[in-house]
DNA sequence: TTGTAAGCGTTATCAT
DNA sequence: ATGATAACGCTTACAA
């Protein structure tokens, strides 16, 4: 039991009741804006809330409704730009609401049973998860939990969703590369994962090769690579390709990050950027305005938004469907691309 | 009331002990890990336990006990590498233990009055304040709310910090240029306030003049450039410095973002670093090392790990005196660095 | 060692 | 419109 309490704002609904000469019950209409309440009545009641400086134990409110007001976000950790673009997101969305915001990080380094997250204990009501690649496994542990989710940038069908359409990213992408007049166009990506609900990188692909074949271009598999994602990592594919004999005239990168190892590369070299190689990256992050890198930019910001908002309405709704927010997606051209030499 | 139950999982500790056959005291008990009981009865219990797979509940726990099992984490939001950074490590150190990490963002648009977080209605058993600026006010209201509050990159007296030694931080990156043979060094940093809990820009200013000083270089009030934080903001300053008569032939910027702005500057003009012009930073940020940037390394990541062990050892031990923990501070000397040109 | 029961501070039912 | 009171699910005196 309580028996030191710490707080010593520990005035009760009780004391406020006594005080104001009226029951309890009363007291919570008036802190939950309950209409059968006398004016009068209500008057009295906060005029004694506010002298008492009377401030409800958010605990025992949960403990009694069952609700929590908090949503749990979880994604792999913040080690790129654009999940940090997407938190602010969320955390603005939430700012303006009764909720609290929850963190959790899902980069559990290597352990493949243990979900990301500890379901069972979570004090949310409603889950937001972003770019956490997701086992089947853990897919339906969610679900059995019954705990509203939402995924953002991350696809299942049995789950609501806030996503772009990457097929499509991946097409702008390679377009822009066509219509600059290129043929040997690169794509540098994260290796895929046929099993796990993040599939934005394999729609990229798929959007690439669909424009090359439209353009009459055929596939070359050595101007595929994919490996972890980062920048180094990128460093690396780049020199590869760079080392080709028929070295490509232009690299799609599946992200910024990676288009940016891709530039690092570029520089070390001394190869001109666009002139001698164009470089498009994936996601629109800060650092690509600076780099006057050309992307495929996706609201990173604005999926948080939409998340939290789509999450909140499910809350109410309670939808039997899975719902669909799709955002959309621009490419930017800007300095990092051009015609290639002839 | 909780009328309709969603959460199919209402498994009480009331049917545990039902079911094996004890009073709710000794399951409880056995949740708590209690002396008190027979090994022969906590096997039982936990079997049952395991059986029913009865997880408690949370709020329960909460109401009961006065814990939260979770500690708040504020900061300015996201925009800047470094408090991403610092987030990092509270999320790992948190992590491992059994409490949850709320997030706050303390960028309430100009809201002076306001505390950057609702004290009265925060669910946690601590706060962490990182690099928050805060008003000697709402120092004072966390000071009253008897929330146990450590605060990070920031300083008040009167309560716990991680911090580092910024004059000495300021000493180290000046005395790099000095040493170098630069004589026109100017210094490029946030405006001060001096009210404020956030003093480190003052400090490295500080530690620069003194170095300065030491060195027998009178300091020259236009060499220091004050204005709001960011990279675009420095960009501006860093022409301003650029476009004297005399301009600097080192800057030493107070924080990475600002350095990478004079970069950014001098790119532009095809001012050659380090040889028509050496740029120091501050933080030790990731991008810092992709430019090759010397800077003042601050272990960024550990302060939030640091942070959050103070903050645990504080809320069992609850010292009468300010605990302090210093970082240390490292010189990291790269390209962007060398002796001026004769 | 174990069980009973009183709290924790709300909300919501049910009378009045 | 209002007030008593049960209930939410747990922890912990206290008694046995």
């Amino acid at each position: 039991m309580n028996t030191e309490k710490k707080d010593p704002s520990s005035i009760t609904i009780r004391d406020v009741a006594r005080k104001a000469g009226v029951g309890v019950a009363t007291v919570s209409r008036v802190l939950n804006n309950s209409e059968a309440v006398t004016e009068e009545t209500r008057r009295r009641v906060q005029a004694t809330i506010a002298e008492l400086k009377y401030v409800p134990n958010p605990i025992a409110q949960q403990l009694s409704t069952g609700r929590h007001d908090a949503i749990a976000v979880t994604l792999p950790f913040l080690t790129y730009p654009s999940f940090v673009e997407r938190l602010r997101g969320v955390q603005h969305a939430l700012a303006s609401t009764k909720f609290d915001l929850m963190l959790y990080s899902a980069d559990v380094p290597d352990n493949p049973g243990k979900p990301p997250l500890p379901i069972s204990k979570l004090r949310a009501d409603g889950v937001l998860i972003i770019s956490v690649p997701l086992d089947d496994s853990h897919v339906q542990q969610f679900l059995n939990s019954g705990l509203p989710v939402v995924l953002v940038d991350l696809f299942h069908p049995d789950h609501h969703r806030v996503f772009v359409d990457d097929i499509e990213g991946g097409r702008l992408a390679t377009q822009h590369l066509v219509d600059l007049g290129h043929k040997r166009i690169a794509f540098l990506g994260d290796a895929f994962d046929e099993h796990k609900t993040f599939q934005a990188m394999r729609e990229r692909f798929k959007g690439y090769r669909e424009t090359l074949a439209a353009a009459g271009i055929p596939f070359r598999p050595e101007y595929h690579q994919q490996g972890p994602h980062g920048r180094e990592e990128a460093r690396v594919m780049a020199a590869a390709l760079l080392d080709m004999d028929k070295p490509p005239t232009a690299i799609f990168a599946g992200s910024d990050t990676q288009a940016i190892g891709v530039l690092d590369v570029a520089n070390e070299r001394n190869i001109a950027i666009p002139q001698e190689l164009s470089v498009v990256g994936y996601d629109g992050i800060r650092d690509s305005e600076f780099l006057d890198l050309t992307t495929v930019a996706q609201p990173l910001y604005e999926s948080g938004i939409a998340g939290v908002e789509l999450l909140l309405a499910i809350l109410q709704d309670e939808p039997a469907t899975p719902q669909e927010v799709r955002l959309p997606l621009a490419l930017l051209p800007r300095g990092s691309t051009a015609a290639p030499r002839t």
